[in-house]
DNA sequence: CTCGTTATATACTATACAGTATATAATTCG
DNA sequence: CGAATTATATACTGTATAGTATATAACGAG
């Protein structure tokens, strides 16, 4: 055939999704992505396209990470109180200062003020697909709960302590602070 | 003296600071800021300084408005669960599409990968404030909830709520799901 | 009115940036 | 080996952007 690309893509996108999310899209150069990846422009465009499609290319491998993740500990559980305290217990070192405080890629974007209309599409997918894990879970274990329990608003409330704590992550929390911000979710699965 | 100024400066900083929470402050040109005040560059540099200074001039209106509300809600309420009802109850429109889906300022800021020290410092003085009333109001009418009833962790949770609701209002979500997730929020008061 | 002073308008500079044209290197197949 | 093909390196282009120099306008004090 011909020259063999030198560099793993999905390496690459690693790297580029690293850098993203520390500095935002907005906020980060072709520059800091060659300097962080050691490719070339040419080589970053004939592999990803342009800045906008490569930014899809890493927000999509995110997202389908966590996703996975989040399908397999939040169905696997033995029971739905205990599958969510364990996808939630994940995340305390993200949301502590423990594992640097970049908070969530998907966060982080969301709020940044790209008007990129697929961008959008995706975090409103990616929202969606984990609560409907979340409520799809507590429905299916909903004679566990009390007779008022609404598995859709804990749902929605779990999602958006998650997204919280990923904004507070920016402060470097405790875990301690994280965890018992955690113990408070748990109590709405009664 | 001398020629006085063609613009009030309040009202400049408002609308400056309408485009920094549509665009980011990123995202954000001078040229955008000059398009929508009417102000030229000079006059913008004159009177608020560079980007940075006009920003965090921005963000200081922003927080002090914002804290003055919650202070007056939060401490003047009959009760605290009532008061913070009350306070969580207004952000509905912005927490849903109702007024516009560019959640808070605050929040957008503080993930968008500014690495300005004062940015930052102002935004966990913010969080601070806002965390400690809630928590001093708690504990003030501690009496009215249960003995395990912990007033610095559901002072935290509510953060986290109100931040999250914040990302996900950019989702343009329904009025009654926030105001179902306000309510679950309310159970953790009791 | 005139002068001093401060605001505004226009036009500019330097730089950073996204994206590309051209040249060169590495590989496979014949 | 040589030709075809694809990747990489270097160097470039055009544009957007933060910030400024210079010129002009508007005001108050005397």
């Amino acid at each position: 055939m011909a020259r063999p690309r030198s560099f793993d893509p999905d390496e690459v996108l690693d790297l580029a999704r690293d850098v993203f999310w520390l500095k935002g899209f907005q906020g980060t150069s072709l520059d800091d992505i060659t300097a962080a990846t050691g490719l070339t422009k040419p080589s970053l465009y004939a592999a990803f396209g342009d800045k906008n499609a490569l930014f899809l290319k890493v927000l999509d491998r995110y997202h389908a990470y966590i996703v996975g993740k989040a399908e397999r500990i939040i169905n696997d559980g033995p029971s739905a109180r205990e599958a969510i305290r364990r996808w939630l217990t994940g995340f305390v070192p993200r949301c502590s200062g423990v594992k640097g405080s970049r908070g969530c890629l998907s966060v982080n974007t969301s709020v940044d003020g790209v008007t990129e209309q697929e961008v959008r599409k995706r975090i409103q997918a990616f929202n969606r697909k984990l609560e409907q894990l979340l409520r799809d879970r507590l429905r299916a274990d909903r004679a566990q709960f009390a007779d008022d329990f609404d598995p859709d608003a804990v749902a929605h409330t779990i999602m958006a302590i998650y997204q919280g704590l990923m904004v507070l992550a920016k402060d470097a929390p405790e875990a301690a602070r994280v965890r018992a911000t955690f113990d408070q979710a748990m109590k709405l699965l009664s």
